[in-house]
DNA sequence: ATAATTGTTGACTAAAAGGTCCAGTTAATC
DNA sequence: GATTAACTGGACCTTTTAGTCAACAATTAT
């Protein structure tokens, strides 16, 4: 009953966007609305601030998100397979980003992460359970792959920390050097910590 | 000739630990000359902008704080000590800033650098240079170890922006999730990565 | 001393930002 | 087609912020 509207899902990306392409602080309220194409009176009809915003933005983003990672990292595949794709797949995003924005742009979550870790602490909890969900991709890879015997990692679930700790620290290198170049290394680099002694083809 | 006054440094220092604390967009002016004990036309005086004023302060705050790097990585000692020294000192370092903050803050660089990066291009030109030379500390160190044949790192450039890379990763997920924790993996990590056999002791 | 230079102060302006309010509009339901 | 709930528009207010300025204070060289 009543209108209906995706004036709040238009929001929901209008804050991601700009706070990707930017950060969250720089970004205002009014800027928000703006892209989005909306008036801060139904800014404040489905939201109490920018912090709560932002909060729901980031769970629905990763939701639809995530079924990216669920095809790359599919158990149907060979564990250091997922790997590989996903080396593959967060390459060419971020190709495709630098191509529209003129920038590497690097991992959301992480940018945004660091920068209200101190200041919101809703939000900052929220990053931090998004972030262990990626983590965990990772971690049934290697575990799989140690059972495999593809690589010696009985601890899968530290394992996996070092390798998401290196990916994300790569990401956000590649943002601020903004070169995606350093993304070519990302899978030696893994299959490194992994001690996996399978060449990369050039 | 004229008077003398310390006022360019202490605003330095306080957009310095306002940005680690907090963040650089979150920061503002007054916020910077109040904690400086400075006036705003004092400020103006100084800089011309905030930018300016953090690009200033990112460049002496490194030059003064290289001199720990610098003892840590010591060419006299054994490669795997630098090593094993920096990630002691890093980790009292961050638990030193846990006790007096009550947060896990990270690498300022690296919070800074991201947050920054698609807004203010000389200002991340700045912080890029400046984690090249940290980068440089852990090049040599590998380098060396190679020499010694403590580990096998031919290309010990290359290796350097791995480990860097996990590093700051890893700095950056103790800022966001405020766990000191995961530094105490810190070493462990490196020589995984580096594929040096030595264990460490509980 | 005094002139020149360097730094300080606080009051000021203008713009931008966050936030409120409520009358009005749209669409589903009865 | 009336009612009701969901949403919109935009005027309005207040606070915060960046930035300016001219007069003043302290230091040093002459």
């Amino acid at each position: 009953m009543g209108r209906v509207s995706d004036a709040k899902e238009r929001l929901m990306r209008s804050l991601t966007e700009l706070i990707w392409t930017g950060s969250y602080g720089s970004t205002t309220i009014d800027q928000i609305c703006e892209r989005a194409g909306v008036k801060k009176g139904s800014f404040y009809y489905f939201f109490d601030s920018k912090a709560a915003l932002a909060e729901e933005a980031m769970r629905t983003g990763w939701e639809d998100y995530r079924v990216n990672f669920d095809r790359v990292f599919s158990p149907a595949l060979p564990p250091l397979d997922r790997i590989h794709r996903y080396c593959e797949f967060e390459y060419e995003e971020q190709a495709k980003i630098k191509r529209e924005h003129g920038h590497v742009l690097g991992c959301p979550l992480c940018t945004l992460g660091s920068e209200i870790s101190t200041l919101e602490t809703n939000l900052r909890k929220m990053v931090d359970e998004i972030m262990d969900q990626c983590r965990r991709y990772f971690e049934t890879a290697i575990r799989d792959a140690h059972a495999a015997k593809l690589i010696v990692a009985p601890d899968a679930v530290c394992k996996s920390k070092l390798v998401y700790a290196y990916v994300e620290g790569l990401l956000t290198q590649a943002r601020i050097r903004d070169d995606l170049e350093l993304l070519k290394d990302m899978e030696r680099g893994i299959l490194d910590i992994l001690g996996a002694n399978v060449p990369v083809a050039a």
